[in-house]
DNA sequence: GATGAATGAGGATTCATTCAT
DNA sequence: AATGAATGAATCCTCATTCAT
């Protein structure tokens, strides 16, 4: 009975989460609680059951993000080809932002503070990992270090977002930024 | 009198602009009006008679600062090293982004929606001009476009200024962004 | 086994209790029916089944109080000095008071209303045992009356609750009150 | 026209304090801002445009009232029986607190912190001095101290307003008081 | 009977904008 | 034109109470 119950609140949860994600997305971090709410089909109270803070459930958000960034990122380091693995990753990050407007402004900290450290170095990680097979594949300059890949990784995904890049531009910015990385 | 009043008005307009502008750049696009007319020693209601929303506040600080980096520009062509100028306009702007919270919201939309189209075709312009001449020189890979450099500027000087980049990785990231426009 | 699941119900009704007189010293009536439930290890619902309205709840904690002290009185009433028990009762109760937020704002219906009438009569019974003991043995006027004695124990108790009084300024204070009874 | 409109401001200022007097002497400290705003008929915003936190509006009720009766006793102390002074003020402050509920709350520091110091201690200075001369008049025991006066004048101002006391309980009570005063 | 998740009204506070002076 | 007081919608958050499990 207990499980029954706690699998309708794990239900909401998730809901609440996707709604969050949904609207956040949608009109930025600064959108309300009660919209998150209403996208999710539950009473205001009930988000703040599940994330006592606006500040909570943004932080929940990004941590989700950062999370699921890094095991794709670990999934193109096992599998792919390591010359194209990087680059890859890099592109399909940028790709996603341009659908997902809180992702920058949190990896950014724009106004909202989430802390994030944990999931964020997981996400290095994965990269700096990337990174290092696509150096020993000779893809990649030897200095080019990790977090100078999140740095660009963060910049091109905000602007992407924010700045409404088609994908033709898209493609061409990160061309160079590629090229930056090779020679 | 009339003239008079208009000269007063004059002055109360630019000390608006002056204080939004200082206001915006400590506290983000968030911070109140009531903030920057009591920077600006004005009444609240006079912030409102000059620029008649909020938004159109934050347009003319964007307007005005863009305008302002498409003069550096064009000095920066005129006078300086074609080889070196384009990136010493991008090195430039990037460092000062870190002191302007608002420019890089305010760039990206950030929940604001500001409309300032011709100011930035202009900065455009300037930047196309030192991105021809960096290419006349031979600094910079001939088929390099002005949307693409402007996209690379908009993204570092925001994630420069959000991410809190240090200078040293700031300098390491721009490198790289620099060896990308050359090969 | 309804005869055990009202063993536990028995026990669950004084844990709470025992939990919200508590959590309502410490915070003062408005702490939350969470905070109660925490502290008595249950679920809120428990709580509210026990105690359908929070008023309730805080109703059968005075009474609790008031009937402990009608014990208190009469024991004292029994045994102890005539002349000096009415005194040590009173000196009692008000120092208690310095330990019980609730107490004071109930008695004095702070907000909440709650009835207490039966448990208040029989303390003013037992009170009057005392005076009419204390003015047998001389030491009480003859025309101090049973509610006399009642509310100045209330107000002393509440001002020596709610205002802070030092033990110092609590005895001075009592000693005028005393006298008052006496002369 | 800026005086003009101070006035208004003013006014309002005082129909506030009016209104939130009434209010939180009807419903006690917990009653809502919005209801305080109403009985004013001025809108929420307003009220916290004078009053920028409950607290505040709180605390310029009480100090108000404590100014009032430091004029009180004073005004007595000049004019009247120095050997009844003290009592009809004393008398005067319970009857008064019959109507008022906050201020008992507030003088006792009931869950709401309002700092009071200054007008607190004004008042107190005020009734020394009619403590003073009833003791030179005889009235009054002479190691009677200005503090325990002031804790008994709340204790039983509280009592007489929370306790529901009726006039006859209230002289009676007084007395005792007055009597433990005198010898 | 117990559990604890969900509800939703209520409350304090902020702030862009309007308007009387 | 400037002033700054007033407005009131919007927002975050709390908590008593209900109800499905």
């Amino acid at each position: 009975m207990t499980a029954q119950l706690r699998a309708d609140a794990r239900r909401n949860r998730e809901r609440i989460l996707a709604a969050a994600e949904a609207v956040f997305a949608e009109r930025g971090a600064a959108a309300s609680t009660e919209e998150v709410a209403a996208r999710a089909g539950v009473a205001i109270g009930t988000v703040f059951r599940h994330f006592p803070t606006k500040n909570d459930l943004l932080g929940a958000i990004v941590k989700g993000l950062l999370a699921r960034l890094a095991e794709e990122a670990d999934a193109l380091a096992e599998g792919g080809d390591p010359e194209k693995a990087l680059f890859a990753f890099f592109t399909h990050v940028v790709e996603e932002a341009a659908a997902r407007k809180t992702v920058a402004e949190l990896l950014a900290g724009g106004g909202v503070d989430v802390r994030v450290g944990k999931p964020l170095e997981r996400l290095q990680e994965s990269v700096g990992t990337l990174l290092r097979r696509a150096q020993q594949a000779g893809a990649v300059r030897d200095d080019v270090r990790p977090d100078e890949v999140m740095a660009l990784l963060a910049a091109t995904s905000q602007a992407a977002l924010l700045g409404g890049w088609d994908p033709d531009l898209r493609n061409r910015t990160l061309k160079i930024v590629f090229a930056g990385f090779r020679a």
